[in-house]
DNA sequence: GCAAATTTGTCCGTATGTATC
DNA sequence: AGATACATACGGACAAATTTG
């Protein structure tokens, strides 16, 4: 089918404007199809066949689109099954900046010291709002992960990492803004992934870094924002040390 | 030219563990050619028959690796030239960020409002280490910005934004975290993206922008951080209340 | 200024792997 | 188990852009 309107695309190419590339338009066109019909992150996306007829162009084109919007997570590939409409997270930023953490041989620790800033920044910088708004009810699931970090603490390291994100997404989770609790979470992925590379520990004393927490968990429940500040202080202090340290060695 | 070492993938395809695409080993085999070469920004990598032979992979699934890794400005391609290492951007974030704020028909302007909430952050609260290190150099650059802003204020609104994005760039420059200030030029450009298509307006007076940015130079001139937040909040306040005007709108 | 060489862009046809019914 | 629908991967061919002689 689609005969004989296929071929229209090569004449006349656009006089005078710098064409871009097909599979941009292809990326355009199925970012445009999406909103045009209004879907949500997990709605079906047309099979690839039927995009190449859409759009007019080949498979090759519409698949190499198609990757571009994965790596944005704008669209998501199920082999076997389809390609849908995808979650729109971060996933994108954690990538870009764990390459560059990666890549620089030199300043690759300042990318670290800069992430922990960001996220001190985060919290800090919020203390009034966040110490005034957490209800009753998310004090005391704070303290339930404090409490968990005790439990299972020589237990496996795996499920401390785990329990210390958790902490710190519901700490800031009643500011309302979403963006925040998912720039946080993303550095906290890419200094998971960094860290080791550059003989940064992410934890030195388990103990200590529990301690931190019921100190903002009590700072909270007594809504003294000076003192949540002040331990938010003293809990990334030894972060920012560390890699220092670790910079030091090299 | 590794003759004889390249057909050895397709024998014994992992027997029990869930193969990943060939096309994602291709990005991760480009990834560690980068990192193993110590390659920099702008540095070209092989050619695309070459990475096929070294990775043994057909074309096309190199192509595909290299969208998805040219969306995140991890490598960059100049038709009929060669490709070459990204310059490790995050516009990657950007095209994200800006596609939830098209996406999202009710809390799109949610999205708008915790970009400017982001940004007000980072300028709030740096506030005191901003006005203590901005240098007498900077200050008067600063200055010259807004100078700038008077003088071509009617003409081209293009030029306003411009400005007005150097301003905030220069602003943050003297924390010495490259992250901050790329994220809120990020922010920025997601801003001036989205806004028009929810009729939120980004200059409402300009002459108020500029008196603003007047306030906030003369507060770090003279070393007042308490008046230099204030000038900041000031000047946010607009634009939250633009976005909020625009919501009840709908 | 033209032509050749190099490199990426696009297309097509085919075969294979995967998930669903 | 078989059939169907879909994405994955391959190889070859030609077009378009860029550089160079």
């Amino acid at each position: 089918m689609a005969l004989g309107q296929g071929a229209v695309r090569p004449v006349v190419p656009e006089p005078k404007a710098a064409r871009q590339p097909l599979r941009q338009e292809v990326v355009d066109g199925i970012k445009a199809y999406i909103l045009r019909n209004k879907l949500r992150p997990g709605d079906p996306l047309p099979t690839e066949p039927a995009l190449c007829e859409a759009l007019g162009a080949s498979r090759s084109s519409v698949r190499e689109a198609i990757r571009i919007l994965t790596a944005l997570d704008i669209v998501e590939v199920r082999h076997g099954h389809g390609t849908y409409v995808g979650r729109l997270s971060l996933s994108a930023l954690v990538e870009s900046l764990a390459f560059r953490g990666l890549l620089s041989p030199d300043d690759d620790f300042q990318v670290l010291s800069d992430l922990v800033e960001v996220r001190e920044l985060f919290e800090r910088g919020m203390a009034d709002r966040l110490v005034a708004s957490l209800g009753e009810d998310q004090i005391e699931r704070l303290q339930g992960l404090v409490d968990e970090m005790r439990a299972g603490g020589s237990g496996g390291g795996d499920g401390f990492v785990e329990t210390d994100r958790a902490f710190h997404t519901l700490l800031l989770a009643p500011l309302g803004n979403d963006l925040i609790g998912q720039l946080s979470t993303a550095f906290w992925d890419v200094y998971v992934i960094v860290a080791p590379h550059l003989d940064v520990f992410t934890y030195e004393h388990e103990a200590a870094t529990i301690a931190d927490h019921q100190r903002i968990v009590d700072a909270v429940r007594d809504r003294d924002p000076a003192e949540f500040a002040a331990a938010l202080a003293d809990h990334y202090a030894p972060v920012r040390r560390r890699i220092a340290e670790a910079r030091a060695r090299r």
